[in-house]
DNA sequence: TCTGGGGTCCTCCGCCAA
DNA sequence: TCTGTTGGCGGAGGACCC
């Protein structure tokens, strides 16, 4: 792939994604500071609304620093079905443009134009994109156009929000060299250290250094792509379709687990989270990782590569085990994680421990205390509430007997807060207040953003056209409800 | 202020075999 | 047979991204 003289890649970004879609499924928070994030002691912000960036709070930041930078945002636990279900709709509105969709994200991606045989007016096809979403699922996004993908996602970045910029080829080193080095993709908090240190501070000075000197500070393969980044040389390829390459699951606990036992068995239940998703996936994998991260926030990572790939929940499960006997956890553990990597495309099927694990759930179904036994989790870090157990968390959906659909603003001594209200209201909700175990307050699924029916709405928000949640959308989030928009 | 979860890629080191 | 080199692989960790 050479350089393109024509601004034929796309960049698509949606705005503030998850604190964009809980504003348009809850009206009452509309032009209101909104954070998305954990909500336990321990989590961190996903996405903030643009009304709470202009109080500092921005992603990556610990919740409870952005509780007090903002005390009167609505914190909302994520809801990755809801995401999933509008990122499907806009991924669907990308693929009429071309065969060439590379998602990054659920809220972002890149499009070849030119592989689609748009050649001519880029910026009138990515207007009409943007329009076409703002239809669909009521949400702004905003478009990069360039010559490469370097430039297409400046490009989206400064387009922000709502907006579309397009930088025509041949005016790339200009625009790059007034800014900062942590535009270019790749340069982090480390990375810009270290190029501070030297003196480095914008792209126009990484060209002036010099590849050799990039490389000499930054490492071969690091420096080089960072100088040719800096002007303006991206010849990545746009690539539909990456198979992920390992899959993995963890979890941080609201308070440091100490026992032993406890964490081997944290580790046993993560297996077979790991599991469940990577057999979803219809993956196998030959590396099994252990990931600890401990009280002072020391991270390792202890791996074992087995002799042929598996998804044998006996085996990961084993594995996982024997690595975490290596692993001093004296002072205590905040987060516990389990991946396979080195996945194979196909399940290369070890059949002596299939059998071995065949004869282990036999007997596990013979010994109800054994392994398979349903364990109880603390409330603490409860993530999955079992059968009959009420659990109310912010920004969930409920439904009412009596007052119909709404949503979880809050719970705490014994009480929940409900905001009955659905996307289409014209006026914020009325709020009331149950007690938890209120029978006639029931979880629900989400209402759609945009009601079918409405002038201009493209066919494929109506349910039967949605497409599925992408495989493996587990994410331990309750029951992954595979349901439509509309309930 | 006390730092999530799920990934990717790179580097370095030690081991082993040719 | 011994030694040095090289390359691949496994393992660990770091940086980065959304």
């Amino acid at each position: 792939m050479t350089v393109r003289s024509a601004p034929t890649i796309l960049h698509l970004d949606m705005d503030a994604f998850f604190a964009a879609v809980e504003q348009a499924a809850k009206p009452s928070l509309r032009g209101k500071p909104v954070v998305v994030g954990g909500v336990g002691p321990r989590g961190v912000v996903a996405t903030a609304s643009y009304e709470a960036r202009v109080h500092g709070v921005h992603s990556a930041m610990a919740m409870a620093h952005a509780r007090r930078l903002c005390p009167n945002a609505a914190y909302l636990v994520p809801r990755f079905a809801v995401y999933r279900q509008i990122s499907d709709v806009v991924m669907e509105l990308l693929s009429r443009l071309s065969p060439l969709v590379e998602p990054l994200s659920l809220d972002e991606a890149f499009v070849d134009l030119e592989a689609g045989g748009i050649a001519d007016d880029p910026r009138g096809v990515g207007e009409r994109l943007r329009a076409e979403i703002k239809a669909a699922t009521g949400l702004t996004g905003s478009v990069g156009l360039a010559g490469s993908k370097l430039l297409a996602k400046i490009a989206s970045e400064q387009a922000k929000p709502d907006g579309l910029v397009l930088i025509e080829p041949g005016t790339e080193r200009e625009l790059l060299a007034p800014m900062q080095v942590r535009t270019l993709p790749g340069v982090g908090p480390a990375t810009a250290e270290h190029l501070r240190r030297a003196g480095i501070l914008t792209v126009g000075e990484v060209v002036e250094a010099g590849e050799a000197e990039l490389v000499r500070l930054l490492g071969k393969a690091h420096g080089a792509h960072v100088h040719g980044m800096a002007l303006g040389v991206d010849e990545r390829p746009v690539v539909a379709d990456r198979e992920s390459k390992s899959v993995s699951v963890e979890d941080t606990f609201d308070v440091d687990l100490t026992d032993r036992v406890r964490v081997r068995l944290e580790v046993d239940r993560l297996a077979d989270r790991c599991v469940r998703r990577l057999r979803s996936a219809g993956r196998s994998g030959r590396t099994v990782v252990l990931k600890v991260r401990r009280y002072d926030f020391t991270t390792l990572t202890r791996s074992e590569t087995l002799r042929a790939p598996t998804d044998d929940l006996a085996v990961v499960r084993e594995t996982a085990a024997r690595l975490l006997e290596a692993v001093d956890i004296t002072g205590g553990v905040r987060l516990l994680g389990v991946g396979v990597a080195g996945l194979a495309d196909f399940t290369q099927e070890d059949l002596f421990a299939q059998a071995a694990e065949r004869d282990e759930e036999n007997a596990a179904d013979e010994d109800p205390g054994a392994s398979r036994a349903a364990p109880e989790r603390p409330a603490e870090e409860a993530r999955e509430p079992g059968p009959g157990e009420r659990r109310w968390v912010p920004g969930q959906d409920v439904r009412h007997t009596e007052y119909g659909a709404g949503w979880v603003q809050g719970s705490g001594v014994g009480r929940v807060t409900v905001r009955f209200e659905e996307p289409g209201s014209a006026a914020p909700g009325r709020v009331r207040t149950f007690a938890v175990t209120d029978t006639e307050l029931e979880p629900s699924e989400p209402l759609p953003l945009v009601l079918p029916g409405l002038p201009g709405l493209p066919r494929q928000l109506s349910p039967a056209s949605v497409p599925k949640s992408r495989s493996g959308g587990g994410s331990g989030k309750g029951p992954d409800s595979e349901g439509p928009l509309m309930p």
